[in-house]
Formats: C-alpha cells, structure tokens, sequence
DNA sequence: AGAAATTTGTCCGTATGTATC
DNA sequence: AGATACATACGGACAAATTTC
C-alpha cells in the first residue's frame, strides 16, 4: 500500500473512531487511551499517522498527552444550547485551558474553565462577541501524578 | 547528524527565527514566505521540521498559508500595554481571526479583529478572564488572489 | 537509589497524492 | 501540460520523561 487517500484520510478516520469511543464511553474520561504502539497495531499505520490523529484529538480538548506517561481522555465538555439575552446569544460550555488561558490563570494546559460567550447581532449581522472565562471549580481535574488517573471521576 | 536536539527544538527555533524576521520587517508583512525548498536547504533539517515550524507560526496567526501558493506574513499585531481599569487590567490588541471567530462572524479566516481582554484578580489570583471581538474596519485586510499580496499594506 | 522498560517527543529521509498557478 | 507547493503516509532512529522493578 503506497499512500492512497482516497476521501477522508487516515489519520481523520482514525481520529474519529477514537472520539466516537471517548464520547460513547468505551474510553471512559480520564483514563489513558491506548498507547501509541498499541494504537499502531490496532490500526496497522504508522506512528505519524497515529500521532497526527492524536494531535487533531487534542486540538479539540478530546484528550490530553503527558510525556512519558500517556494520552487520557480529558473531562466532559457541557455544551449548552444558546439562550437569548437582551438582544444576545448567551452560551455557557466547559473548555480546557489553552496555552494563554493556562498561562493567565496560572493553571495546567488542559485544566478546566468554564467559557461564557455573548454574540451581539445588528441587523442580523455579527458585531460584537465577548467571551468570559472563570475556574471550574470542581473535583474534575486533570489528573496528575498523586493521584490515580485510572479512577479519576469526572 | 543524527538527531541531536539540545534545548529547543530545531522546529522551534526555525519558528522563532521566522517569527523575528517578521517582526522585524526583514520579512515585510503580507509578503510570501520563502518556499519550503528555500527553508530546508537554508536550515538544512528537512520538510517535515520546516512545516512543523510553519505549522507553529500558523497557530500564532503570525503567517497564513493557501494551497497552492505559499506562505505570507499576515498582518501586524499591535499589543499594547496593559491598563489599569477598576481593578482590572485591561489590554487590547488586533488579531487574525481564528477559526472559530470567523465563523462566527462569518469573515475569512485571518481576518483581523480587535480584543479586549480585561483580566481581574482576586487577592493576587486570576479569578476571570473577558475577551470581546469587533471586527476591525480598516483597509488592512488579508491578501486575497484579487489583490496583489506582495504590494499589500498593512 | 538506581537500572531497565515503557511511552511520548523530535527528527530524518523518502514517496506519493492533490491542488494551484 | 508542466512546475510548484502543500497534504498524507511510511519506516527508522535517538532523546527525554515517566513508571516499574
């Protein structure tokens, strides 16, 4: 087999079966995905392709990767549907801290904050969208070495 | 050679160089890059490290990428110094849009727009974060093939 | 405490597919 | 169509962080 990509690429698929196993369960949150080696025989490519679909995994806030240690699945991300508010669109969702979020804060990447964004209209044309940001004070974290990763509950 | 990488990694210290030869006009704003070809033998690492560089600048929004064409600069970021408003710092600076952000306000992606993040602190800690976008009406916007890139001004 | 094994991170070289000019 | 450039994929190698023994 060359390099054929025909429609989606592999890496794609590979990254949507592992979010379908996260978000059905079958990858609880919070315990470690398989291994990069695992996931290469499972799937039969290479590691690139496997580290590719774990990047755009990441990228989504799905999962979160510790050198030498693993790649877990990261907390639930609620997402609410959008409620109107004085003439905006309010909506509330849990998002792990990005690079400047976490650097703000002063938290772990990854860490959980909870997102409020408000998106103004005029004449059916977007102007204006505010988002606020605020710890998720909970027990959810993003585990860590002095504690079991395995039985974290979200 | 084989594969020594002190410190930095080589990709980033390619994207850091890049970064600085965009900041400091050696590589004008809304210019192309030079080529993948030209970097690699430049740098002398291969392709894969030069997009991995790209890749990283990319996500900073400090350049743009079209398939078939190159990369370029996009436009200046202005960051200004942090002000003191009622007990939060208050910062405002012109970005390229991601892709979230364009979609919302149903721009083209690097489009600029202008954040105000105004950071509040409760006894010395972050306690909440806003960020509010408008777009950013000026002549700047990102080259586009109906426009000669090269003679783009920001 | 320390060595070995495990796992992710970075880098190389190469090849081929696909989109744009 | 030809040239150029980006996207995807492979296999191998060594580095670095973590866990295990």
């Amino acid at each position: 087999m060359p390099t054929p990509h025909y429609g989606q690429p592999r890496y794609r698929v590979i990254a949507d079966e592992l979010r379908q196993r996260i978000e059905s369960g079958t990858i609880p949150r919070g315990t470690l995905l398989p291994t990069e080696s695992a996931l290469v025989a499972e799937f039969r490519v290479s590691r690139g392709t496997i580290r590719q679909a774990m990047a755009a995994l990441r990228k989504d806030g799905l999962v979160a990767t510790e050198h030498g240690r693993g790649t877990y699945a990261t907390a639930t991300l609620c997402e609410c549907n959008p409620i109107r508010h004085g003439g905006a669109e309010v909506r509330q969702r849990k998002i792990p801290a990005d690079a400047h979020l976490a650097a703000v804060f002063d938290i772990k990447l990854g860490a959980l904050l909870v997102e409020t964004e408000s998106v103004t209209r005029e004449n059916g044309r977007v102007v204006a969208v505010a988002q606020t940001y605020r710890l998720y004070l909970d027990r959810a974290q993003v585990p860590s070495r002095a504690t079991e990763p395995q039985n974290w509950i979200e």
